[in-house]
RNA sequence: UCCGGAGUAGCUCAAUCGGCAGAGCGGGUGGCUGUUAACCACUAGGUUGGGGGUUCGAGUCCCUCCUCCGGAGCCA
């Protein structure tokens, strides 16, 4: 029977055995410690020729880092073990040699690491970062599901731009011209009129040639939709929905957050409800911080991170000029130049998580704008028959998973929140 | 695409003014019964990213190409 790491200390006194592989060794004249993973945690293995035989003793030394090991033995608190338990052994069973691994305990750089992703998930604190990115999945889908949300999968093969700006990936569908998905949302509003309150959560792909931390080729986006919600209900939903994802994983993932050194402070001190400021507030914020900004500029990198820091929660930014969004964007009816549309910037300078708003319910409205951005009018028909038949208000937003993964661990890059992030100039492994 | 930085042993990095290409880790061999990225001794390991140029002599200077890293724009 297979004992797992996680569960070691339930087996104190008794017989284990373990399945995982070497993670690093250490020798005495006469004694062998053994650093075992398994996948769920690292115990260290203790050997010593008395206990495990001369054959045995002998093949230990041919181990090396990585190799898949069985071992077998007694567990014991041992304050002088890392973790505070440890197997000793009085069986071993190679299961596969390793040769020459790569990724020694000792420092690398990140190009080195990046080319060897494969192997990297390994180690202690990528898996631990991974955990962590599993658990705000399962946060998400456990909030959209309790709350009545449909999960509504959208296509990845789409027929045209979501969005007009953004750089597409073009691919041959059996002669025709198709893209991968930049966005599920036109999609989702199709769900929300049929289903009322839906999310997709899926893969995204941006051909841009962005290169910076907060980037990525292709990441994972969870995108609700809701049929008669406005504005303000859809920032009330995102406000809960992020608090949610932050504390479920204050409450389930403290070890790993421990592994990976976050500093669990600035994630404890959010509370709700988030601030919410108007884009032309924060034209003021801006300026009165020293950062001359002009209103009907877009917020960068910079803008962003001024903004947030001023606060300890996420902060949502509403009300933006209609010309710098979206053309499925609603306009402000109290004010035509603004856009019913909102980001969320998380705190510590982590950016734009999240975006979002009300769409554009009205069908001559929306002819004009796609129009307006020289967008193909026989592309959207279909989106155009959710106007013709029983429109209705609606909103959602999206959050990028991986920006979100980043915030919460402390990372400065979005690369190590993914397994196999794809990059500008990074397609492998 | 633009701006900046870097390519030297498997990895992380040194190499003075242009003057014999080195260390730590990892590998190998040996030693040690409580190690904590263990330690000690010995040992193998190089087309200095590619190409061209200057020079008696180039890792070092010049030209060019390639790759990677950081940032900008764009975005979640």
């Amino acid at each position: 029977m297979q004992t797992y790491i996680s569960g070691i200390a339930a087996q104190e006194g008794k017989s284990a055995t373990l399945k995982g592989w070497l993670y690093n060794i250490r020798s005495g004249g006469k004694i062998r410690f053994l650093l075992v993973r398994d996948g769920t945690g690292i115990i260290q293995c203790v050997a010593s020729q008395a206990d495990v035989g001369e054959e045995t003793f002998e093949l230990i030394d041919t181990l090396t880092q990585e190799s898949s090991i069985e071992v077998t033995g007694t567990v014991r608190a041992d304050k002088r073990a890392p973790g505070g338990y440890e197997l000793v052994m009085t069986k071993l069973e190679l299961v596969g040699r390793a040769a020459d691994y790569p990724i020694t305990p000792k420092e690398h750089g990140t190009a080195f690491l990046m080319e060897n992703r494969h192997l990297w998930v390994r180690s202690r604190r990528q898996a631990a970062i991974l955990r962590v990115r599993h658990e705000i999945v399962r946060a998400i889908r456990d909030f959209f599901d309790d709350r009545g949300f449909v999960l509504f999968d959208t296509p990845i093969f789409t027929p045209a731009a979501c969005e007009g700006t953004s750089t597409l990936f073009e691919t041959d569908y059996f002669g025709e011209k198709a893209y991968l998905t930049q966005s599920g949302q036109l999609y989702a509003e199709s769900g929300a009129m049929a289903l009322g309150k839906v999310y997709c959560f899926g893969p995204t792909f941006r051909a841009e040639k962005s290169k910076t931390r907060r980037h990525l080729i292709e990441f994972w986006m969870v995108e609700p939709e809701v049929a008669y919600l406005d504005l303000d209900g859809d920032m009330e939903l995102a406000e809960d929905f992020v608090f949610y994802v932050v504390e479920q994983v204050l409450a389930n993932r403290r070890e790993e957050l421990d592994i990976i050194e976050r500093d669990t402070s600035p994630l404890e001190k959010i509370k709700k409800p988030f601030p919410r400021i108007s884009y032309t507030e924060c034209v003021d914020i801006l300026n009165k911080a020293g950062h001359p900004f002009q209103w009907g500029n877009d917020l960068g990198g910079d803008e962003e991170t001024i903004v947030s820091s001023q606060f300890e929660s996420p902060v949502m930014v509403h009300h933006f000029p209609a010309e710098i969004k979206a053309f499925y964007m609603k306009n402000d009816p109290q004010d035509e130049r603004l856009a019913l549309g909102f980001d969320m910037l998380a705190p510590e300078g982590k950016g734009e998580i999240i975006g979002g708003g009300q769409r554009e319910d009205d069908y001559d409205m929306l002819v004009k704008k796609i129009q307006a951005h020289n967008l193909p009018l026989e592309a959207f028909d279909w989106y155009l028959d959710l106007r013709k038949y029983g429109t209705v208000p609606h909103a959602g937003f999206g959050l990028g998973l991986e920006r979100t993964v980043g915030w919460i661990c402390g990372l400065s890059h979005v690369r190590e929140t993914i397994p196999f992030p794809r990059m500008l100039h990074r397609l492998k492994p």
